[in-house]
DNA sequence: GTGCGTAGTGCTAATTTAGCAACATGAAAC
DNA sequence: GTTTCATGTTGCTAAATTAGCACTACGCAC
């Protein structure tokens, strides 16, 4: 819902925040602007503006990255909303279930797990360590998307509404898709074949007033399907209602 | 370090972003200008430029909150900087020694903990709770303080740098602080007492590289800080060589 | 229904920002 | 050591964006 008067420099500047969060190392100001699209001096504007709240800041080489002030906004958003406080205790209750166990949000058309555990692992170590995922695809992407009006599900797999072209990622049949998420709306859940194999499914669940999900993946015969899906709405039903 | 031409848009969206991060409840367009001291339309537009891009929203009684791409974000930041996921594991080493472990990092003249566990809690149970704390009172905040110059310490203490005024807060006298800070480089831990209670005290170590610091805090005697401050300093080490 | 405080918008003057041209820096090649 | 190249950064001013006034729409209490 694009607002009557945009600021577009405040726009640009956390595209440049989000663009330093999102890569992997260090990056040069100019090799930024390449990538976003926008004139060297103005990215190196925003970056130096970014550096001085704190946002980012440079390496010996000066390049940047981010700054301390990020996870103090990390650990704030955390605080303020509560999701990972609420959501931690409850999802360990599906380990038992040997299935991968994640929760996530929308960003774009693609899904970031806010967590995301695997069998055998600690129950801290499912943060802060998974890359973006095409929505189409996933369990929770699905019945995030299901939320959603269907024009606005149409606007968001449109070429034009893509800034960022994978040439990994298959293109989606939006037809499909809204056949597929009108069934998740009837069922209350997703169920989807992940991208890498099609034994492995992801089963996914919307926490309500969050704009998150929650879900299981892994190998589950169809028997098992009802069973899970009362374990994972279970655990969603937990972490909407704690405060 | 104040760059040459700063963006005054991308501080002020920011600044309106950091403020509904930080604040514990839905927050009007109007009483966030009022908080911030800035002009009404000019916040509801900023506010409405959070708004489109995802890092805020609004709820059914307009007010605003903290938007999911606030998380993308948190979990980009993370996964970037890999902070927390190198320091998770070290961290739970020190769960033995039954004191508090923490690690924050500096947020204006206060520590932001981005992790803060008490004995008896699960290891996640630490993420993402813990209101910001006087720096001059943290071990954190003093070791962390410790490695600016003085000169930039001093900035941070004067009256007109600080822009909350926190009425709970005592001042603090600049000339202590600083020996303690001089004492903290020679001895390279920080050993504070806390401000509820001067039998509680927290010892703070660095990580070097990351603009953070971990801890313990509790009731030791003076005849184990040695042991303590040994400890710490190692789980510093792993957390700061992992990689 | 009225009154009050709120959220939000159109329009245009005022202010901020963008980009050109230049300088400073750092690394690699010679 | 010097030269070259790509980088990061800045001053200045024209161009673009934004801010604030005045207004409308909304929600709640009486």
């Amino acid at each position: 819902m694009k607002p009557a008067q945009p600021n577009q420099s405040l726009i640009d500047g956390l595209a440049c925040l989000q663009a330093l969060a999102a890569h992997a190392q260090p990056v040069g100001s100019r090799e930024l602007g390449r990538m976003l699209g926008l004139e060297p001096t103005r990215v190196n504007r925003l970056l130096k503006t970014l550096a001085f709240v704190g946002l980012a800041q440079q390496n010996e080489q000066r390049k940047y990255l981010p700054g301390p002030a990020i996870h103090v906004l990390a650990a704030q958003s955390m605080r303020g909303s509560g999701l990972i406080r609420r959501a931690l205790g409850p999802l360990e209750s599906l380990f038992d279930l040997d299935l991968q166990v994640a929760m996530g949000v929308l960003w774009d058309d693609q899904v970031c797990y806010l967590y995301h555990h695997s069998p055998g692992e600690s129950a801290g170590a499912g943060l802060g360590r998974e890359p973006l995922y095409p929505a189409a695809s996933s369990g929770l992407g699905q019945v995030l998307l299901a939320e959603w009006p269907e024009e606005q599900v149409r606007e968001l797999f449109t070429d034009e509404h893509r800034r960022r072209i994978d040439p990994s990622q298959k293109p989606v049949s939006l037809n499909e898709l809204l056949k597929q998420l009108a069934q998740v709306r009837e069922q209350g859940y997703a169920l989807t074949q992940t991208r890498e194999s099609s034994k492995v499914r992801t089963l996914g669940v919307a926490l309500k007033g969050d704009n998150a999900a929650i879900g299981v993946a892994g190998r589950f015969a169809d028997r098992d399907v009802a069973r899970i899906h009362e374990r994972v709405a279970e655990t969603a039903r937990q972490i909407s209602t704690q405060r």
